[in-house]
DNA sequence: TCTACTTTTTGATAAATGTCAAAAGTTTAG
DNA sequence: CTAAACTTTTGACATTTATCAAAAAGTAGA
């Protein structure tokens, strides 16, 4: 809980009350390798810090897993659309390390905006940082060849490559195993 | 001025005090075909709204121009990166019509979120409803082909196709404007 | 209306990436 | 330790999309 509680600080400092709250309204679950957070269909009514592990999320396209992001030690995990609207998600979100990770539930937090200002302050602040990252991501999505993507992760983000299989990991890039496989070999 | 707090009050009704107080933040600006919003190396310090017109975000890729976004009626636009980050944009914004805007500042805009709770849920709202938005294009743009992009833009925003010249969109979805003719005429 | 300018289309060809199948390598549970 | 399961690599070929060049179509101002 310490963990979430600093991470959040590096955010917005929040007062020792809000962050008293914060502390009641989380709680702890773990969750071993291969389990699910989230299947499709089902809605997502909670909001996840992960304290350690990893896991991905995907989604069926025509028989094939589409894993389109992953989650790791300081992330703040839940499936967006899902959590925002409360309807079905559409994706899945399953383990790949047994984790660590509390949850808050969309009611508690609700609560927590309308009890202090400085949480919803928060959560204003983190969508910005994730808004930022989501953009970068779809620019390269967009704009960039499979190559440029794979050495722009490998220079931004290689703990992904050390800890996820590479099937998974073209998939996330939007390529396919072989093409990664063979832009690999040639670098 | 109406137009911006109708809109505003679709995403979260705010009280007449800050509807008040944003009335007095919000100044409008006038800007014609072809002139810019900000241009690359700026940095951006205004958020936008769109009353009506058009405009493009567009960045210099190896002497190419990219088009990543269009702002239309009613839109929120910035050059977001910049804007939160104050630091030197990447893109630039130009009209693609004339255009009437509304601008306010980032300070007038972090005063008004410490004087009003709501104007800062508001916000947070706003951001909700972008995140999703752009979370939609990036697994379009990394999953689905070049035709399927078309498609699904022609379906959902057939404004856009009607308004913005061939060159602009085959960029905006990330192809070349020959794949996007061709894809047109087998339609 | 005519001319210059811009946008869109068409054709030929090249490059990037996907698909299918099989081999090689690695991991894991009993 | 070993067999089964899973992951990664390699090869052959197909498909999608880009690039370059030129023609056609559309637009706007003198």
């Amino acid at each position: 809980m310490q963990n979430l509680l600093t991470h959040i600080s590096n955010y917005y400092p929040l007062s020792n009350d809000a962050q008293s709250a914060l502390h009641d309204c989380f709680e702890k679950i773990s969750l071993s390798k291969h389990e699910f957070l989230l299947t499709e269909g089902q809605v997502c009514r909670h909001l996840y810090f992960l304290e350690s592990g990893a896991l991905r999320g995907y989604y069926d396209l025509d028989g094939k897993e589409i894993t389109h992001w992953f989650g790791f030690e300081n992330d703040f995990i839940t499936s967006f659309h899902s959590f925002i609207t409360q309807q079905p998600a559409v994706e899945n979100i399953q383990l790949l390390e047994g984790s660590i990770l509390w949850k808050i539930s969309k009611e508690e937090l609700t609560k927590l905006f309308n009890q202090y200002h400085e949480i919803e302050r928060l959560v204003r602040i983190v969508y910005e940082k994730y808004y930022i990252r989501l953009e970068e991501r779809f620019v390269n999505a967009q704009f960039k060849s499979a190559k440029e993507r794979y050495e722009q992760l490998l220079s931004q983000a290689p703990h992904i490559l050390e800890r996820i299989s590479l099937g998974f990991i073209a998939s996330y890039l939007g390529i396919s195993q072989e093409t990664l496989s063979r832009i690999r070999a040639k670098l």
